[in-house]
DNA sequence: CCTTTTGTCATACAGTCGCATGATAAACGA
DNA sequence: TCGTTTATCATGCGACTGTATGACAAAAGG
């Protein structure tokens, strides 16, 4: 077994177990004899790959976050129109079903640390602008295609998008909106932008 | 200084220590011991108050609750046409300045904590559909004095302009967006709603 | 074969955690 | 005045924390 490891999928299960650690138990639950119990490893072996509990917490935002780009760039993969890649990928990003709260609890985790944590601030704000602009290019190509009201401001209305989905999923996972509320929500609003 | 204490100004007091601890140290920080340090008294005067850690965060979370409606409800009286009241609070909602950031952090830290506790979810429970029906109120309000488009479905715009809100702080707090680009969000979206 | 590297492990360390307990002092009711 | 209640305090307990260290086994290079 050793010499030849497989860093990156060692440093992967890590990260994976921290995920499913937060998600049970909680941002503060997180402990590197616990992750390490989780991830089937001895508290050693996850310090050989990650040498602080910051760098492990680090570890696993940075794997969630690339985790999220990709569900999101496979769902956009499968639309046509602009505004279908736009209600699509929002959808993504809630809480509608068990995966997507698991994503989305291990997130508002990293939010409430992050506030805290300048190293974890600093990749939370990575994918963001990433996010925003995708947003604002698929509004604007509905608007060219006619899909949106000319009118509208691409990049506020980006930013709206998102903090409302984002808003949505606090509510959602305290327990206060139903899937369906959110996605009927998300398309009311979706609506209003239609029309001229 | 025994037998005649008043129990509300204490527990005030040490939930404001926990604010503090919160605010400063991230909610991982938050300890009996460092709170009554916080606090200035002894970790068993602490005790006497609050007999168990969840016990006091529930406390703490009660208590900016309170807070938050009270400031709300201040700053709602000082408006004059309905719109300027939904204007007024959801402003007062966001980090625009020192003292609304300082609430903002404490109540992400609860958001996130309250996915893990079923009691500081059904606390947080508790607020929400006050302020969302006190906006959904406003906005019909609004309607009828002419200032909103009258084909608004009041709930919906009421839920979304909250999520909005909820949205714009998470950004903030993270380090996204500076005042000035959260307040020019908020006008845009209520602008929006304004035409027919 | 021997040495070096790579990976794993158990353990030690000082410190903190939540919680429980018993002592103590101040003010009240009798 | 005396006991009771109210409030505060210091301290102890076992468990857990993050980090550091040294031993050790398996593969690779000389």
């Amino acid at each position: 077994m050793p010499k030849i490891v497989d860093h990156e999928a060692r440093r992967r299960h890590i990260a994976e177990a921290v995920h499913r650690v937060i998600h049970d138990k909680g941002m503060e639950s997180v402990s590197l004899r616990v992750v390490a119990a989780e991830a089937g490893m001895s508290m050693g072996a996850v310090q050989y790959y990650v040498t602080t509990k910051d760098q492990m917490l680090l570890l696993a935002l940075e794997r969630i976050g690339i985790w999220i780009g990709e569900r999101v760039a496979a769902v956009a993969a499968h639309q046509s129109t602009p505004l279908d890649v736009l209600r699509a990928t929002v959808l993504e990003l809630l809480p509608l079903d068990e995966e997507r709260s698991y994503l989305n609890r291990i997130g508002l985790a990293f939010q409430a640390s992050s506030v805290v944590s300048e190293d974890q601030a600093a990749a939370m704000r990575l994918g963001l602008p990433l996010l925003l602009s995708f947003f604002a290019e698929q509004i604007r190509a509905a608007q060219t295609a006619g899909q949106l009201a000319a009118h509208l401001d691409a990049g506020k209305e980006a930013s709206i998008l998102y903090a409302f989905a984002q808003g949505v999923v606090n509510a959602t996972l305290v327990g206060h909106y139903t899937p369906e509320e959110v996605a009927a929500l998300l398309d009311y609003h979706l609506a209003r932008l239609r029309a001229g």
